[in-house]
DNA sequence: GTAATCCCTAGTAAATTGATAGGAATAATA
DNA sequence: TATTATTCCTATCAATTTACTAGGGATTAC
């Protein structure tokens, strides 16, 4: 299941790709626009600042706004931000590989081969998407 | 992340396809060999059966087998019973569609429209695969 | 200096996960 | 029939994760 985190996160980010001007998108705006608890909205958009995606103004007329343009903001970034690494195990995972500790062969296990190709297939649709392709309608 | 009860009941079907004769197979013999806790493993291989997707046998020499041939097991069938739906979202499930309560329009939702390809190559592996792919070696 | 905003830490209730416990039911076999 | 080996079933539980909420500090525009 994808969280309501990385849910939030998405659409807040499609939110502030859409805003025509160059103001910087307040989180209370964002969060009524898109039904999203405003509390739990500014943690997911601090996480977002930190990672470097967003960018932010404090203090009146503050907000957050884009780092890059919408076009050059890929989704294996997003979602390994806010839902973390992209396999499914961490035995296939390029960012986050960890050995499983029962396993003794990796070639030979049934898990391992399936998880790759979800894994190979997933990260296609990310790294061939990015927030411009979102948030167009 | 993919649950240990995924993981366990993959390995396990493995184990079972990959047992030449025609004998059923014991739990505590797959629980010892992929170690696996075998009151865990209990109630996966319970739910399997419970699916139709093993047949079981009780009693001394008792145990499990499968129901078809490894080449009929796909593994839509085997997720869908172990983790349960294959999209993220509920709003892109094909078995198990639900609205989302906030979403007025889903083809304007930017992550309906993500959600939609990560499912549909999801689901092209899952569809291409069977337990006969998972237990060759 | 005041209002509006982001920033930060802490806490928390509910759900899910990954088991474990204990025994009932069933089948083979001596 | 008694024994043993197995699956079947229900209940419980600790740890973790999720989805928030609370409260206030820091900063900026006006």
């Amino acid at each position: 299941m994808l969280s309501k985190k990385t849910k939030y996160g998405l659409k807040a980010l499609t939110y502030i790709a859409r805003s025509k001007d160059d103001m910087p998108v307040r989180v209370s705006v964002i969060a009524k626009s898109e039904q999203i608890p405003q509390k739990f909205l500014e943690s997911i958009l601090l996480t977002l600042r930190k990672a470097g995606i967003l960018g932010s103004k404090k203090g009146k007329h503050g907000g957050y706004y884009l780092r890059n343009e919408p076009s050059e903001i890929k989704m294996t970034d997003v979602m390994r931000v806010l839902e973390g690494p992209i396999a499914m195990v961490p035995c296939v995972s390029l960012n986050y590989y960890e050995k499983c500790d029962d396993c003794p062969d990796e070639n030979l296990c049934s898990v391992h081969k399936l998880m790759i190709q979800v894994r190979d297939n997933t990260l296609s649709v990310f790294r061939n998407t990015t927030l411009e392709d979102l948030s167009n309608e």
